[in-house]
DNA sequence: GCTTTAGTACTTACATCGTAAGGCAATTCG
DNA sequence: CGAATTGCCTTACGATGTAAGTACTAAAGC
């Protein structure tokens, strides 16, 4: 047959399965990524899919597992602060590039080894950098909440250029009655609507807050410590309200 | 007719519906709220629904809506800090009996008026505590972003009760090469199997943390104002790092 | 070379979803 | 009492994820 010299025939992979998927929901959505759809992406019938991926879910999993070995890893030879803040930079720049990885909350229960292994990273930098294993913990918690939650009201709210912030400030005091909500009505005039005005330049400025706080808890941890060594020695308990 | 002592005959109405859906939600999961589940749990057809809802997008809207109605809105009576910690804590607890809520990310570009109030009135919170438009702005955007995602990891992760927490850090260790992500290891050993570990306990902690910076930054702020009024005039630049 | 075997892709089919269209009954208004 | 309006129900359609069974293709053994 001729199937050899026409067709290229490039036989199906799960990481072939992957990338297209991961184009696919960028280009028309997650709600609009379906196993017909993505079959026809790849010139094959939906049920094809499945020699290769277990399910729907095991899809999307992949995809966040994939996604996530794009976010740059925290580099060894900077110190704490500015390695986490890049990675975390970079871990929101790919949350702007893929809005529906926070979405899906079901992949952080299957975790995937890119993802394990950025943890790992994230963790390790701030215990080199001196954190105690439960101020780390902490500072792992609310760094990375942070990150998902700016990224999920990034993704709800379209501000993300100039043009649609104005539209939708817009159309938010039109209908909006000024007299019930003034705080609202001052915030979208004064700040919202203020010439070049984007919500995604709001993020570095609430990780720098936030990192200046991890940074004031670390030496209030590291002066403790001097005092009394139950601040270090009991890594389990609340070091920062210990009062 | 028989009808008023036989059946109660409660008419169907749009309070009803969001009040049985988000019970429904609740029981099942988001995922488990079909418009047939939720006819059934009222007694009444699917497509009965549609004389109340618009649609489902429409009925998830107004799901949203209606428990954003229970968060405590912040009181005019204490300081900023406090109150929106109250608050803070309040909308946390709200998300715990609804996990669905963050994930339902559309919601926030249809705000109901329950949600404009409560926005409004922790802008308002700010304002009076002393924050410019442009800090307050940047602390809703902060403490609104910490609190989503600190309830979607919540979500993701099932470490609501101790035991859970002890199911799944031995489900991690066992898959997990130790050797591999050893921070990880260590900090699931030493922290999250700890006795007593609840993973809701770091909200509060992250919370205060957030707070600090919030009480430092405005500090910064009115010091700033008082040597150079740039600060406070300009209410749109950033006033936390001016340097 | 031919035959066997395993794996990949295709076909068909089903349950379930949101919801469009239209019918019927009960309640409200004249 | 009759007319109209509202609210609920019936039926039906297209789309989705995927179970089950079939056919083809490519490597392995003789």
């Amino acid at each position: 047959m001729a199937r050899a010299e026409t067709a290229p025939r490039v036989p199906l992979t799960r990481e072939r399965i992957l990338h297209t998927a991961i184009e696919l929901a960028g280009a028309r959505g997650i709600g609009g990524l379906t196993m017909r759809g993505l079959g026809e992406a790849l010139g094959v019938e939906a049920m094809s899919l499945y020699n290769h991926v277990a399910n729907k879910a095991d899809l999307l999993n992949g995809m966040v597992d994939a996604v996530f070995a794009e976010i740059e890893l925290p580099s060894h030879s900077d110190d704490w602060r500015t390695a986490i803040r890049k990675r975390s930079v970079s871990f929101h720049a790919m949350l702007t590039r893929h809005p529906w990885v926070s979405g899906l909350r079901d992949s952080a229960t299957q975790p995937g080894t890119s993802t394990l292994r950025h943890h790992d990273r994230v963790i390790g930098t701030f215990r080199n950098g001196g954190f105690s294993v439960a101020l780390a913990a902490h500072a792992f918690s609310l760094i990375d909440s942070y990150i998902y939650g700016f990224a999920l009201q990034e993704a709800a709210l379209p501000l993300a250029t100039e043009e649609q912030s104005a539209e939708v400030a817009e159309a938010m005091m039109a209908q909006l009655a000024v007299a019930e909500f003034p705080y609202l009505a001052e915030l979208t005039v004064e700040h919202v609507m203020q010439p070049g005005y984007q919500y995604s330049n709001e993020f570095t400025i609430g990780l720098d807050l936030v990192l200046d706080s991890l940074e004031a808890a670390l030496a209030k941890e590291q002066g403790a410590s001097g005092v009394d060594d139950s601040g270090a020695g009991r890594a389990h308990s609340m070091p920062i309200h210990s009062e």
